[in-house]
DNA sequence: GTTAAAACTGACGATATAGTCAGAAATGAC
DNA sequence: GTCATTTCTGACTATATCGTCAGTTTTAAC
């Protein structure tokens, strides 16, 4: 029937380029916000004026404020696990492996204070018996991708909730290391901070690895 | 010149108690609101239902929620921080003193789970540009507490900023761990899980620090 | 140009929460 | 018992925030 069977969904472009461009005004303006008074204490009008457009545009974009922090943690989350699936994949030698996990964070959150503001609400969110609904999700995933990729590289296969508890040790670590090291320094090396205990990180972890496993792997038989 | 004294402050008991028993139920309601819905969207009148007061007598002993907030912040820190002083005292030995620390942190954590929520809902607003005012301070002494304890448990005296690098890192992993312990483990046997690790912890942070401090102690020399 | 659809607006009504305060109830002193 | 002081109350006011919606502006299609 219809002739022109092509109707070029492309160029209704002008329009579609505003559109993501306000949404997207309205994304990072709430980014920054959340990083200044958190998720909660947060208002739409803040969001909005910040992102200068109406208040009505915000609910144009978004049924409401969970919506939208669901959306970015999301996002977040979502490129962060991406990142480690990407960088991670196949290494097969466990030293090398719990170092590339360090850095893609190290990477992932430098110059990214918003994200890493956003990870660590959510997650204390997540202690919460009425959180936000729907962030356990993409944490799980996360939590599922690091714990894939430690499973490949450990020689033994080890039982789901040894596992399990290793991966939830593996990024406690890192993100409890960074939310206290915040406290302590100023707030901006950070990333150095963390950068320079990298080798220390790789090596404890290593071995709490080795050691936490029921029946360890070889290894090297280091004792104390 | 006032004969008597002894004005027996003693017994001017009945208000005393009323008064005091008044106080704890309204701070043991806001830690179980709390826990259920965070700092942030905790009512007042929620408080004042669960601890079945009327509203004014919410200020009738505190000025506002950041003062109530401050409050339980604050004592329980000072619990915790007075718990790793007494217990931790004069351990000289690196492993010993990372095991006791660990342990502390478990007993405390124990049967309080609202006092676990606080601590981590206080750490993620330390993250804020605009937390709550005043927190900052106990966790400051909780980190000097342990701070201390382990500058006095190695044998080399460390630069200043690398001993609080290594303290950051000892606290972040603890808590860390148990955060993300809790969304895997639908959230009760978080004590048994985290006490089943507790060797492999105390082992990589002993190794932690030694390789974090830059000319380590003498130690064993395990080496991998 | 005209017309239709999509994007945007900000004033407005509805609702929720904070904090107050005049007075009630409990306690202490006598 | 009376009187003074402390503790407690909940209705009330003031304010802040949400979410809506009738109307405006922008874009697309012709």
């Amino acid at each position: 029937m219809v002739a022109a069977l092509d109707t070029r969904p492309k160029k209704r472009s002008r329009q579609q380029r505003r559109t993501k461009k306000t949404r997207q005004k309205l994304l990072m303006a709430a980014r920054e916000v959340f990083a200044e008074k958190g998720l909660d204490l947060t208002r739409i009008d803040e969001i909005t004026e910040r992102a200068d457009v109406g208040k009505g545009t915000f609910y144009y974009y978004f049924q409401s404020k969970e919506k939208l922090i669901n959306e970015l943690i999301h996002g977040m989350l979502d490129e962060l696990t991406a990142a480690i699936d990407e960088k991670c994949k196949g290494i097969a030698d466990l030293t090398s492996l719990l170092d590339k996990i360090i850095s893609v964070h190290i990477e992932f959150f430098s110059n990214r204070w918003e994200d890493f503001v956003l990870y660590f609400q959510g997650r204390a969110d997540l202690t919460l018996q009425m959180g936000y609904e729907g962030i356990e999700t993409p944490f799980l995933n996360y939590l599922e991708s690091i714990e894939s990729n430690l499973d490949q590289a450990i020689e033994r296969r080890l039982p789901g909730p040894v596992l399990r508890r290793i991966t939830c040790a593996v990024a406690g670590f890192i993100s409890g290391y960074y939310s206290f090291a915040v406290i302590s320094s100023g707030g901006e090396d950070v990333d150095e901070t963390l950068r320079s205990l990298r080798g220390a990180l790789v090596g404890s972890l290593t071995r709490f690895i080795r050691e936490a496993a029921p029946s360890a792997t070889m290894g090297d038989g280091a004792q104390v």
